[in-house]
DNA sequence: ATCAACAGTAGAGTATAGTCTATGGTTGAT
DNA sequence: ATCAACCATAGACTATACTCTACTGTTGAT
């Protein structure tokens, strides 16, 4: 699929996908069949990509993080136990963020009690 | 207290202060009986208000959702009606937020089970 | 053939949240 | 008296993550 159709089923504007694209956590290829135009070609992997990024982004890891998690999860630069140590990281410090919300729930009830 | 005192308790810098102060979350007060200086002072509300501003925004608040919390709970625009609607809602923000957390958790763990 | 809608690159601009620098006045210990 | 350590304001600078603009080329329907 081309760029818009991507952007569309990820719900972001393809100016957003270049931009990861750009930043390296996403990677359209060029089909060398055509050669009337260099037009990006982007599969499913992409879609599951985007899907990550976005849900990953949203639970507040950074791009530089999300970078991380990608080329531990889609790369072949880390060995598996490299990959399954970045991974088990990552999984401690949404446990702690989890763990952070719930303070700042327990405090804003409390606020909301003593109103 | 002084702003470095504060900056020292919150584990924050004077600049970070001397921002949130700018940003209207903050508000240092100066003693009328000194005239020799415009220097602020700092109370233990203030200790509390910074602390409020960095545990929202561990957990993904922006400034000015933050800043909306503060007016609810310590402000007097609001009724208390209001300020109860309000706190109601970042509640419900952060139940989203956990179960985003949550769904994040699961997909890294599909992944680690995958490798 | 033409024209809207799409594709590409490059680079400028924006919002958020600081962070730092310049400049100058104040305080307190020696 | 002096000097480091503090205080103040104003404004410039930075990083992150987009977002937009300019410009150009391609595609596909009419």
């Amino acid at each position: 699929m081309l760029i818009n159709e991507l952007a569309k089923r990820a719900g972001v504007s393809t100016h957003t996908i270049r931009f990861y694209e750009r930043y390296g956590l996403l990677k359209g290829r060029r089909d060398p069949s055509v050669t009337s135009n260099n037009y990006l070609q982007y599969d499913e992997e992409c879609v599951g990509r985007l899907e990550l990024i976005l849900e990953a982004k949203s639970v507040g890891f950074t791009l530089a993080e999300i970078s991380e998690i990608i080329d531990a999860w889609y790369g072949d630069v880390y060995t598996k136990k490299q990959k399954q140590q970045i991974l088990e990281d990552k999984l401690k410090a949404l446990d702690a963020k989890i763990k952070e919300l719930r303070d700042m729930k327990r405090q804003i009830r409390e606020c909301i009690d003593e109103l």
